[in-house]
DNA sequence: GTTCTATATATAGGATTATTATGTATAGGA
DNA sequence: TCCTATACATAATAATCCTATATATAGAAC
């Protein structure tokens, strides 16, 4: 498991990755989260529900409550067209601070 | 520049790595920092301050006050054995998130 | 000699984001 | 009937970084 302290701001990238291959509920995309990267990074629901508000508010997530197969109710978040084009600059902004921990590491290896 | 919710975790590496070139004072810490990244991260001083203060609490840093060369004043810190020990489990961590976030990404690239 | 810039440390106040703890509620199996 | 898994929600707390502000000196420019 990764420390909170390294793991802050990988929530946002995390949920707008899985909602890539289509709607989720809260829960669902916990699952994934944590199942996609072989439990390296791990959600609580307490983290992902507010998470989810935000990015409503934003517009790059809607929510929509729906009654599942068992009967069950739940929220349904899809990506909008806004939140769909923000996934890239986001990534690209991850891999940017990788290559820049990289050139850290590199420079200090001594 | 990269935004400050993605680079959130960083500034502890960050210093840890430029310590391990040798003892330096916050301000030259901040200058390399920048430089060694190519301009990607960048700390303010008033970030790194408390940080040091919170490292040297841990025991992974000393500070100890000299006299520059031109009569200045300055706060010089140096990576203690315990903080040099505490550096190659940081970067597996900080690696095996870049790892947990690939997959994300290739997962979900669909 | 005074003003400006670079050097250097310090702290208060606020924003963001994740955590723990707690609460509610239902479906299905033992 | 009880337990577990499913499902959402919020309050209180913690951690980390930011902006703004304050202080002070060295050296160059004027």
């Amino acid at each position: 498991m990764i420390a909170p302290g390294i793991k802050r701001g990988t929530a946002e990238l995390a949920v707008l990755s899985v909602l890539e291959d289509g709607p989720l509920h809260g829960y669902e995309m916990a699952r994934r989260i944590e199942e996609q990267t072989l439990g390296s990074l791990r959600f609580t629901l307490a983290s992902l529900y507010p998470l989810l508000y935000r990015l409503e508010k934003r517009g790059w997530v809607r929510g929509a409550w729906e009654t599942s197969g068992t009967g069950r109710r739940r929220r349904c978040y899809r990506l909008t067209t806004e939140g769909k084009k923000k996934i890239a600059p986001i990534r690209r902004e991850w891999a940017e601070l990788f290559r820049a921990l990289k050139r850290l590491t590199k420079v200090s290896h001594a």
